[in-house]
DNA sequence: ATGAAAATCACATGATCATGTGAGAGATCA
DNA sequence: TGATCTCTCACATGATCATGTGATTTTCAT
């Protein structure tokens, strides 16, 4: 498929987490042709890197647990500016609601980091390919999805309020609800209403569930 | 210092998390001198490579969030066995109270997972010319501990159970009581006397507050 | 062998959390 | 203008969690 000679293809990795940086610099050596790796630890700093682009990068990488901004909103921006390039999901957890909302965003495909390294080689040359590569569970959780009522639900891709990220952030910090109320000046009457919500949004029924989910969503850090 | 054929120095990494041995692989790289990485996933592979190994280690490297055995232990053996070879700890979070612990236990020094790449090399360096590293946030810590009452409480390094571990790793997936003395196969009563003294133990008093310092001990994943 | 710690259970009570219903003020968008 | 959403609050109730006291068995190290 490549020719003898093949041209140097950059590609763009948009993540925080510098162990995860050296990991991706190891699975690309094991790609087959030559890659340039550029780095972004920030969504600004992608953005800033997409406007100096000359030529369209070949591929983006985005990690959607960013600290500064959400990573459905680099993604949206790469599609804006370049609507041909692939875009690869990546996520700690195995986050199902973000799935789609990644897809809608423009990702070409969707990757676990938990998956071995010659398994993301795979999928990043599936993506090249133009094909659309998911990781093995969350292929399960799509064949669910497929004509299942739960489709209704997570179609919708919730949206958390900023007051309700505040509140998600102070209990995952360990804090009661009589402390995030104080913490944010309100009552605790409102604490709790916020948190209904949240567990309506998120579809969960215990704090735990609510801050992993929120953790795996990159809602909170 | 060194002579210009310097002969192959050995090192264990105690470690499951694949991204992390990549990494490592990469750090050893720009060490300077020849060097043999070992890996061993679980406590038990690290026991099993202490048995089969004919000369001490020259380093070995431990990650204190193992999943079936405490990090701590690993450590002890270690130093029981060869007490000469330098053990350098690391965890992801900043573990202040697990620091003293693995000192204790016989570690040489105690580095965060999120420290630059040069500075891991900087800090295996120190401990291989027979220095005790300490990552700056620690540091930072070592010096307020110094003469302050804080010394008295942290000094007493916590000891989670088997048993203990297995609970808080299910409330860390959003079970609730019943649902972890159902996998357990345990009463609910048993689950708060678990409880109980896990929350003793952490000197915290609700689930998320445990689950954080569990996890930053790197009790449990 | 004696003490210490782990693991198991019971009973009890107050605190906190989860959930339901309802409602008013402000912002935004069609 | 009406619909929708966020943010705020109140009142209420059942479920779950946090904490105390006490007890038995096993295991493990001194």
């Amino acid at each position: 498929m490549t020719k003898p000679n093949t041209p140097v293809q950059k590609a763009l990795l948009v993540e925080d987490d510098l162990c995860f940086q050296d990991y991706f610099k190891n699975v690309f050596s094991n790609m087959g042709s030559q890659w340039r790796l550029d780095f972004a630890n920030t969504g600004a700093a992608a953005d800033d890197f997409l406007d100096r682009c000359d030529t369209p990068p070949d591929l983006v990488l985005v990690d959607l647990g960013l600290p500064d901004t959400s990573g459905l909103e680099v993604i949206q921006r790469v599609y804006q500016r370049f609507s041909q390039t692939p875009i690869i999901v990546m996520t700690t957890f195995s986050a199902e609601e973000s799935f789609i909302a990644a897809i809608r965003a423009g990702a070409s495909g969707y990757l676990l980091k938990s998956e071995q390294a010659h398994d993301l080689v795979h999928g990043i040359q599936q993506v090249l390919q133009g094909n659309y590569p998911v990781s093995p569970s969350l292929a399960r959780y799509l064949f669910r999805l497929s004509g299942s009522p739960v489709l209704k639900e997570s179609n919708t891709a919730f949206q958390i309020s900023p007051r309700e990220v505040d509140l998600l952030g102070g209990l995952a910090k360990g804090w009661s609800y009589a402390q995030c109320a104080d913490a944010m000046g309100i009552s605790l009457n409102t604490v709790q209403s916020h948190i209904r919500n949240v567990y309506r949004k998120l579809n969960v029924s215990n704090q735990t569930q609510a801050i992993n989910k929120a953790r795996a969503s990159g809602v909170i850090s």
